[in-house]
RNA sequence: GGCCCCAUCGUCUAGAGGCCUAGGACAUCGGAUUUUCAGUCCGAGUACAGGGGUUCGAAUCCCCUUGGGGUCACCA
């Protein structure tokens, strides 16, 4: 009979949602739901900082878009709750108390003060520093005259020296330690309040964590925790020590704190970029507010969530040899904490913009308009217009798009297509002179082939192809020569879908008034 | 610096002694298709950090070196 499986995910309120972290927690989520077990939120708050759940509100944002449910959680309580550290001291006292009353925990007297100059000793007798235990010596009597007193004390753990504390870690194997050499952790602060790695491992413990799945960064931490259960008899959760995910061109951990550095990342550089054209134009700040390194800037710029899902799971782990566009159901059913990799992942964002591109081109055309449409609305209520949107024009749109439509915000590159009548289109104009200014024939064949244009029957694709390619050949010229000014006088862009969809799809109207408008503007 | 971890194409990875003259994907570069761009199709280049072992045989096991990283709080 094997014990359920029961995961935890344990965020700091940090006021958003880290890539990394988030990595993290798919991974535990994804352990717990592969082995029909339980997935906890709980929430590291011992810093007590004043607006908890305004600083959690953009981590729960994170995990509900992406569809990572919890069983546990601050929100919805569960068994083993408070799930909120800073509601959960009693438990952490109580341990305390068990520990001191065996012999595993000590009060230390000595000041911060005392402990730096015994650190700073024994580093310049390039000494290891481990703890001097001055107040081990102190009889009860003379502890509690001290207390008495009002002088003040920590707990510390008394690491057993002489022994050596082994952790076989599922993803890294067996690691050990030499007790020797480490100095004894506190417990509980001068003022009462405890430590994360104390916190932590009452917390695991009392909430039957089977699993400790957390980044590499933590596995230093093991050795206390560790040595912590045992000292409280609870029996041993498996630990498994994922990869930290680097930032893109770099080795080290991506962090917010580098986000300067991050903009010197060209990859990341175009995301910055792209975040300050597309998250104004909706009132959602900018690269400033929003950056890669947070979820809530890829739900905003309209990614999906299967494609992020799918680039953080292939972010240390794999399937096989050869699948990459992994659905959620198949990496819950195929994930195993043996195939995750050592080595440390860099972020990649093209490959990122791969995963989505391939997920959005799954994608059934009513969930893209769907998608589209709400870019769309939210644009013209941030710039307070409303021309109404065809959803069945807007799906031809999509259509035509096609691949050039990779995330949902993406339709905000065609304000051209949604225009109101009349309203004057934005030109390239690097394109326009060299389409329609230095190539001096080019006004002239606009507007005869606008002429059939006026009067193509049915105003369709195919029926345009065929006018333009006659036209063509009547005149003696080169399809080159008119293709190009008609694009920009109908889109102003040099770039697009095909030609003779986007004329049809702007309709007969548009076309001819925009034309007119282009020449008018050739002079 | 101590302790710990890690090491296959530029990047994510496959590889648990022979299937590896190292496979896939992203990116890059060619070529094809096309009115442009995106895409699609075809093709190319690019990697086992180095050195010692063990073995008939090593990317795979062991050791050393080198390199990178993490962590060393009354932070989380």
């Amino acid at each position: 009979m094997t014990v359920p499986v029961r995961t935890r995910f344990a965020p700091s309120p940090t006021g958003y949602m880290h890539i990394g972290g988030m990595r993290t927690a798919l991974f535990c989520w994804l352990w717990a739901r592969h082995n029909a077990g339980t997935f906890i939120l709980r929430i590291d708050d011992t810093d007590q900082q004043r607006h908890v759940e305004e600083a959690l509100e953009p981590i729960f944002r994170a995990f509900r878009w992406l569809g990572l449910n919890w069983d546990e959680g601050p929100d919805i309580g569960g068994p083993f709750g408070p799930y909120y550290q800073s509601q959960r001291s009693h438990l952490y006292k109580d341990a305390v108390e068990k520990l001191l009353a065996a012999g595993f925990a000590y009060r230390d007297f000595d000041t911060p003060e005392q402990i730096a100059a015994d650190r700073q000793a024994a580093e310049a007798a390039k000494q290891n520093y481990v703890t001097i235990r001055r107040s081990l010596e102190l009889s009860p009597q003379q502890q509690a005259d001290l207390t008495g007193q009002g002088k003040p004390s920590v707990v510390r753990l008394l690491v057993p020296r002489d022994k050596k504390v082994a952790v076989d870690d599922a993803v890294r194997g067996h690691v050990e330690w030499d007790c020797a050499l480490m100095p004894d952790p506190v417990l509980m602060r001068s003022d009462g309040s405890f430590l994360y790695n104390f916190a932590t491992v009452v917390d695991d413990a009392q909430m039957q964590i089977t699993h400790i799945i957390r980044a590499e960064e933590h596995l230093t931490n093991t050795a206390v925790q560790a040595l912590l259960h045992d000292a409280l008899g609870n029996p041993r959760p498996v630990f498994a020590h994922i990869p930290f995910i680097t930032a893109p061109g770099s080795n080290k951990k991506l962090s917010k704190r580098d986000l300067q550095k991050l903009k010197n990342s060209p990859a990341l550089k175009k995301m910055f970029d792209r975040a300050d054209e597309i998250l104004p134009q909706l009132g959602w700040g900018d690269s400033s507010t929003l950056n890669p390194v947070m979820v809530e800037y890829y739900e905003r710029l309209g990614y999906l969530p299967a494609g992020i899902l799918n680039a953080l799971s292939r972010l240390g782990w794999s399937l096989d040899d050869k699948t990459e566009h992994l659905s959620l159901d198949t990496v819950i059913q195929n994930f195993t904490l043996d195939r995750i990799v050592k080595a440390p992942a860099g972020f990649d964002p093209e490959k990122l913009q791969s995963y989505q591109a391939y997920w959005m081109n799954q994608l059934p055309l009513e969930e893209k308009i769907a998608g589209c449409d709400k870019y769309l609305q939210r644009r013209q209520e941030v710039a307070v217009t409303n021309t109404p949107i065809d959803r069945q024009y807007l799906g031809r749109l999509i259509t035509m798009l096609g691949e050039r439509l990779r995330v949902f915000s993406d339709i905000l590159d065609y304000p051209e297509f949604f225009l109101p009548a009349g309203a004057a289109l934005t030109y390239d104009e690097k394109a326009f002179q060299q389409r329609l200014v230095t190539a001096t024939e080019a006004p002239g064949l606009l507007k005869k082939v606008a002429e059939l244009i006026t009067v193509a029957e049915p105003f369709d694709a195919p029926t345009l192809d065929k006018t333009v390619h006659d036209f063509v050949v009547a005149e003696g010229i080169k399809i080159g020569q008119i293709v190009h000014a008609l694009r920009i006088a109908v889109t102003g862009k040099a770039v697009g879908a095909g030609l003779f969809e986007t004329l049809a799809l702007l309709g007969r109207e548009t076309c001819v008034e925009r034309i007119n408008a282009t020449l008018a503007r050739c002079g």
